[in-house]
DNA sequence: ACGTATAAACTACCGTGGTAGTATTACCAC
DNA sequence: GTGGTAATACTACCACGGTAGTTTATACGT
């Protein structure tokens, strides 16, 4: 059955995807359209589709002779998967780690660092 | 040519280059040995390291007829670029939604949420 | 000097993301 | 209906991570 391993999406499945979570339903057309900058091959955007609801990442209905594709994952679950492969394969799954990583090693506005100690605050109260 | 996209390291190639931080230099012998819970055939790990070395991930110099391999990119650039890129890819750069998120769905321990907040204040401090 | 163990090199295979050309199908206008 | 167009289907590449078998070169023990 699919367990759509959805770490380790592709630069342009993701993309894709993306666009599915934006803006809902989409055909091969609106696909291609909203990839235009990437100058893909229709057929290659209808392909990626294809192979992409193979794995369990989209799903289809037909409208006359179109095909009108969905996502089949929700944003959510691959972004939660994706990090936790990070997490996992990276830091040993040490949150602190990764954000001590990330804190050294980018520019973070000051703005962003407050917004971060009030999840943390909001955090450590619930428990 | 050593633009070695250092994100995007394999499974393997992940667990081989851990074993070249913890320990430095190794033969294929000591890092298939390191790996032996994986029950891979020496072989694979000789030609995973030959690979590794034409992307620049490691080099090796030869003592007697064997070869000693070693590091060529550090871990720091390596779990950098691959925090950056999962930043970039899913999240837009913004540190506070994948911190958000990972706080939303992971269990962190209360020792944990201390440690970061620690992170946080000293990060503000410094500005 | 010979045989054996060891090391690396070479080669080949599979799966999959990504790419695109060609074929087929269906609809629409005339 | 005949031709054009727009859609999907089929097929075939390439690159690369991962895997391992086969071959070749070398050192070592006896």
């Amino acid at each position: 059955m699919p367990k759509p391993k959805t770490h380790r999406l592709g630069e342009l499945q993701l993309a894709i995807m993306k666009q599915f979570w934006a803006r809902g339903e989409n055909t091969v057309a609106t696909v291609h359209e909203a990839l235009a900058d990437r100058e893909l091959a229709y057929t290659t955007v209808a392909t990626m589709l294809r192979k992409m609801e193979v794995r369990g990442l989209v799903a289809h209905r037909v409208a006359g002779r179109t095909f009108i594709y969905r996502a089949a994952v929700d944003e959510h679950s691959v972004s939660r998967n994706m990090s936790e492969h990070l997490l996992d394969r990276m830091f040993e799954g040490s949150l602190s780690d990764l954000v001590c990583h990330l804190l050294n090693t980018r520019e973070v506005s000051r703005d962003e660092l407050t917004r971060i100690e009030k999840l943390i605050a909001e955090r450590k109260k619930a428990k």
